[in-house]
DNA sequence: ATCGCACACGTTATAGCATAACGCAATTGA
DNA sequence: TCAATTGCGTTATGCTATAACGTGTGCGAT
């Protein structure tokens, strides 16, 4: 999936999940974005459902949230399976990428004749200056 | 843990689990129980945090919904990593275990320094019956 | 015994997350 | 030009989860 040019609702989404500290609800986006003109949480889930597709974008299943993607490469390619790690103090989530697990689940999951689709790893805890 | 004496509510709630073919959100289960004199979603939130705090009962993050344990032993210990698949047909939710992958987020957390207190792997797609 | 505490339970209200359904405007490509 | 697609704005609604209050019951300590 190419990105393509942003439209303006998605570059403001984009912005404010690039310059936060952590993870954002979708509704801390749209009081973020008040002042630019956002009236509705559609405005804002129309804007992350295109960040996800374009693969900018991460939403945590397990804290309603969404981060700005911190892979170091373009996104011109399907990143592989993707993991996170969520500190429950300070609120610090970092994302990272392991062949091996993803070569285990892949083989996991085709002993059961599994067609994987999306995989969900989000690992909650404290880091290193929360513990 | 050890598994205590299950209370009344506690107990409806878990059989409507076990009888279950697929996932049950909160409220579905609350509908399912109405009969039974149900009247409030707390009744099933309370008693779905004991079950989780027994092991009796996953919580899928990425559904919002929870699934009863189907771990074949007895639930008188902590069962480390728990993965599961999930079949956007037909439901189906698969638990599985696995050494490697668990010994391989733990080798990874740990040179983060980060202190794991719980861990979500859910694989979203589909079955075998459902390709 | 009775006091204090822990715990399960019931109820009402509220908070937080996500989508349905409608209509309008701009873009694109046949 | 016409149809199809896409983005956008708005209102309303639905789904998920918890706050806050009070009741009753069991049980050990005084
Ligand atoms: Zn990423
Ligand atoms: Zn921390
Ligand atoms: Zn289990
Ligand atoms: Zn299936």
């Amino acid at each position: 999936m190419a990105t393509p040019q942003l439209t303006k609702n998605q570059t403001m989404v984009m912005d404010a999940l690039s310059h936060s500290e952590g993870p954002l609800s979708a509704y801390t986006i749209l009081d973020k974005l008040r002042d630019q003109g956002f009236r509705a949480p559609l405005q804002v889930y129309r804007a992350l459902d295109k960040l996800l597709e374009y693969g900018l974008v991460h939403r945590l299943e397990s804290l309603n949230a969404f981060v700005a993607c911190t892979c170091p490469h373009e996104h011109e390619h399907d990143h592989g399976v993707t993991a996170f790690t969520i500190c429950e103090g300070c609120g610090q989530v970092t994302e990272f990428h392991d062949i091996a697990i993803e070569q285990r689940l892949s083989a996991l999951t085709r002993a059961q004749s599994f067609k994987t689709e999306k995989t969900t790893i989000e690992i909650r805890g404290h880091c290193q200056s929360c513990v």
